[in-house]
RNA sequence: GCCGCGUUGGUCAAGGGGUUAAGACGCCUCCCUUUCACGGAGGAAUCACGGGUUCGAAUCCCGUACGUGGUACCA
């Protein structure tokens, strides 16, 4: 493998949100990439100005940036091989589709839409549903090779609105060998004759990557799988265009799906789980897709999830940073079989990462969840401070508010229920007592507040365990939370006297 | 329909002729903890089916079923 020049690129069309499948491509891409000393490019497929959408083209670099996964080479940061928007590029793949006919390896095709489907109606039938325009029907269409000579010019001439199509081989089998797949052949019969160069004068896709990529010099081309089917189109193009030779290697990465096979948006909003990598409006409808980031994921949790699922390194690591996953990737174990998403998995890794990670890492964004809900953080040394201890009951990011807003905010409710049965005279004249107790601590430490706690439950012949729970609620408003002296200690001590005398009242009502 | 690709517990998966068929998520039980978690110890649950090949098949071959992708002047 040539290792020193190693250039791997991810093409989206800029048409709306990108889907996890979508960004497991561009990780693989990412990794194999950056394991071998190369590039890694993106470059936009914008050539259906009929799909253009807005504002993808951004959302698609502000999810690779926080993904952590910054292109070498891209519309933002031109390379020696721009421009990297295919649109701009347009003026180039003409000559190309035009050197194939030339050679006898594809043709003019005058076709209106209305004449195509006209074709797929009478010769559909209920064995053939799906009619191609191939080797079979070609003869009798309006293209360069039915007509005379004569009236191909005449029609070029008059700017007759065209396309040019590939001439597909009568009998020929095309393989190749997939690093993924291993060898896969199809017949060539069984192809169409697939549109190389539209009527606008824009590429298809099938003209375009072939000879983006190789004028890009694309050393290995990782693409989803449900681009497997057209491969022969692009095996054959680069055949007769540059040479088998100088083709890129190819992986077809398998799908990822849903609960109910393929994995739509609509799995996102029917199981209540995100499947962009970011929140995506539509523009049109004006329909919020949830990302994963918003649903508060962390991007190494969402990166290392993405890697496992289709790939592991045979070993029982289950956690992977993304530099231990440029050194341990290798695009030859990844599955064959497509994966079904398990929400319930991806949030483990999440809990795994915030457990894993110093909250410095995560804090500005708690803050904003914590802000977005009307409390403002002052003290952010105290802040990391609660957040560290309380990250291991947290498994997205919004759990932080539940689990540490009580440590800037009074609670306002009280789990009544869980005190009452046992609430009694004795324990109402433990906490008025404790409170003085309180009072008189000097030195406001866990310890000293336990043993003040203990010994004074002591006196009072209550067992300190039945005492607890009570000042738990009265200190958080429910039953969680970290140790209830660890808290004490943290809101400090005029709060946790108050805290107490607020709840006793409640208690007592 | 046709073509391609796939199929190890509910899910992610290791293993690729001889294994008690790893591990993880989830689920259940117990321990820790008089909260909730974390952590620890256990448990239930699997080689899609049918034929071969072989002394021996989850592993190799062939069928079938099922899933999935393609079958557009979309990518």
């Amino acid at each position: 493998m040539l290792e020193t020049n190693v250039r791997v690129r991810f093409a989206p069309s800029p048409t709306g949100g990108l889907h996890l499948g979508g960004v497991r491509t561009v990780l693989y891409n990412y990794l194999f990439a950056k394991k071998h000393g190369g590039k890694f490019i993106v470059r936009i497929e914008d050539t259906d100005q009929t799909r253009f959408v807005e504002g993808a083209e951004q959302y698609i670099f502000d999810c690779l940036k926080w993904c952590g996964m910054e292109p070498d080479e891209s519309p933002l940061h031109e390379g020696m091989y721009g421009p990297y928007r295919q649109s701009e590029r347009k003026a180039s793949y003409r000559n190309y589709a035009e050197q194939l006919i030339e050679n006898g390896f594809a043709y003019y095709a005058f076709d209106t839409p209305e004449e195509l489907e006209q074709m797929r109606n009478t010769l559909k039938t209920e064995e053939n549903p799906s009619p191609q325009y191939d080797g079979n029907v070609r003869m009798n269409m309006k293209n360069s090779l039915s007509l005379p000579a004569d009236e191909v010019t005449r029609l070029l001439k008059e700017n007759t609105r065209h396309v040019i199509r590939i001439k597909m081989p009568a009998n020929e089998t095309i393989s190749f060998t997939d690093m993924i797949h291993g060898e896969v052949s199809f017949e060539s019969s069984l192809v169409d004759d697939k549109v190389l160069l539209k009527a606008d004068g824009m590429p298809t896709y099938h003209l375009a990557v072939v000879v983006d990529d190789y004028l890009m010099k694309i050393t290995h081309a990782f693409r989803g799988e449900e681009w497997l089917s057209s491969a022969p189109v692009h095996i054959l193009l680069w055949k007769y265009l540059f040479g088998l030779d100088q083709m890129p290697q190819w992986a077809h990465l398998p799908l990822i799906l849903g609960p109910s096979g393929k994995l739509s948006k609509r799995d996102g909003a029917k199981y209540g789980f995100p499947v962009f990598a970011m929140n995506w409006t539509d523009g049109k409808t004006n329909e919020l897709t949830e990302g994963f980031k918003e649903k508060g994921f962390l991007p190494e949790a969402f990166i290392n999830l993405l890697a496992v699922l289709g790939w592991n390194d045979g070993s029982e690591q289950e956690l992977f940073s993304m530099d231990e996953l440029i050194e341990k990737f290798s695009i030859e174990r990844v599955h064959k079989g497509g994966a079904k998403f398990d929400f319930e998995k991806a949030k483990w890794y999440n809990q795994e990462w915030i457990k894993k990670l110093p909250a410095t890492v995560y804090k500005s964004r708690v803050k904003e969840i914590f802000e977005a809900k009307d409390l403002f953080i002052n003290d952010d040394a105290h802040f990391t401070k609660v957040l560290d201890l309380v990250k291991d009951r947290c498994t997205l990011l919004p759990d932080f508010y539940d689990q540490a807003s009580y440590f800037f905010k009074a609670p306002s409710q009280w789990d009544t229920d869980a005190v009452k049965p046992k609430w009694n005279e004795s324990k109402t004249d433990f906490f008025n007592e404790f409170c003085s107790q309180l009072e008189k601590i000097e030195s406001w430490k866990l310890e000293n507040i336990e043993i003040s706690f203990k010994e004074l439950a002591a006196e009072k012949n209550i067992k300190p365990g039945e005492l607890q729970l009570p000042m738990r609620i009265m200190l958080v408003g429910g039953k969680f939370g970290p140790a209830v002296f660890e808290i004490a200690a943290m809101i400090g001590k005029t709060e946790t006297i108050q805290r107490i005398k607020k709840a006793l009242s409640i208690f007592n009502a």
